[in-house]
DNA sequence: AAAAAATCTTACAGTTCTGTAAGATTTCAT
DNA sequence: ATGAAATCTTACAGAACTGTAAGATTTTTT
């Protein structure tokens, strides 16, 4: 269960947040103004901020600004309507997202699920068609079947999918993988694709990645 | 240089649009209409797609919804102020964000800077205080001096980190290392944390993680 | 059609990774 | 303070990873 943070001074705006939020399967925490905030966000550690602009005692903009120096934990500004500089700036701040009020429920939620999608992405699950890719943990699934990947292998298929549509060089590739530091025998991507293909034949995409011979690779 | 593709109709806006972007740095193609769009997706590979939701023929949600099931590539939905039946349609459609015309220019471009930022931000570069973790290439570096880590390590330091000031059980680490399939000898985690601790010392953070007996461990 | 160039596959061996075990150290409860 | 529990460290050996080489295939060029 996600807990969400609300910032906000004024009562019924921050009752109808809290209500609207636990309706929705959140978990909520209540602060009317800036004062404890930091403590409060590291005792309970909120998986996200929804953090109005204009709070008693010190501007909303510097809240987040302190606070993205040791957290990057997600934030949503709610700012007024037509104050599109306070808009700029909480980007420019760091902010993940703002909402003008008076805001509509419905994107309100939206965003907040986009904005915690998004901030769980690292380290979450890539797709490509039909099939996963677990970055970290290096392994590839589909329906049910997995494969383990080593780096190197993991390292290509990210590159590859990070760059679909496009024809990646082999050069490109093996400056991702080895950096030119020492020559390395140009043959090793080779094979490190080779191993990357029957990988993937495995799970069925034999043929995911195409060669285009003198030019590159590119995932189909 | 950033490409990005604009579908819109409109030839005052259109022009206004390139202009902006053209002037920030952007490489921009007009589409007009949606005709030719996915053909044009294909060849062009942009990395981002700026796409009115009136366009002639088809109604953007359609589009946006179609090549969802074959793309990734970033989608930032134009509306019309009031119409936000549509924003909640885009964003669940999978656009990645939206911009209510009359649009104010800045934020029109702080919009489309942090979408392609979070775009790339697989594969990319997370922080920890005065470190930086390369998720996949498994390594860490601070101020030059790099140390590589393994897969085992990597997840650990990732779980920690996309859980920071939480404390974080041993059985949580060992669940997402090893998914408890098999039984594994409760010390293996220990170890894994040791190696990792010594790295970090090897990057100047001896105590970055610390320990909580009988609760667990915290990056702090 | 033949030769050259590019890419692919397989097998191999050195290196790295990683769970285990055994013993050391730290923390906690009494 | 003392013993028990939790956590830590080190060394080790089997497993996995990965670059090399040698030869096979495919594509391109002449």
């Amino acid at each position: 269960m996600k807990k969400i943070l609300i910032i906000e001074d004024e009562e019924i705006v921050a009752n109808e947040l809290c209500n609207l939020l636990n309706n929705s399967g959140y978990e909520t925490f209540l602060l009317e103004d800036f004062k404890d905030a930091k403590e409060e966000i590291l005792k309970k550690s909120p998986d996200l901020i929804l953090l109005d602009i204009n709070i008693p005692y010190k501007n909303g903009c510097l809240l987040l600004q302190e606070l993205r120096k040791e957290s990057a934990i997600p934030v949503v500004m709610v700012t007024s309507r037509n104050s599109e500089t306070d808009e700029v700036l909480s980007m420019s701040y760091g902010a993940d997202d703002f909402i003008t009020k008076p805001y509509n429920p419905n994107i309100l939620l939206l965003r907040i699920a986009a904005v915690l999608k998004r901030s769980g992405s690292f380290s979450e699950i890539q797709t490509y068609k039909e099939l996963e890719i677990h970055l970290q943990k290096g392994i590839i699934k589909r329906e049910g079947k997995e494969v383990i990947l080593t780096k190197n292998e993991m390292i290509i298929l990210n590159y590859l999918l990070s760059h679909q549509n496009k024809i990646v060089s082999r050069d490109e590739l093996m400056t991702d993988l080895w950096n030119n530091d020492e020559y390395i025998n140009d043959n090793a991507l080779t094979v490190n694709i080779s191993r990357l293909r029957s990988k993937l034949k495995e799970v069925g995409y034999p043929n995911a990645i195409e060669t285009r011979k003198k030019v590159g690779y590119i995932l189909s």
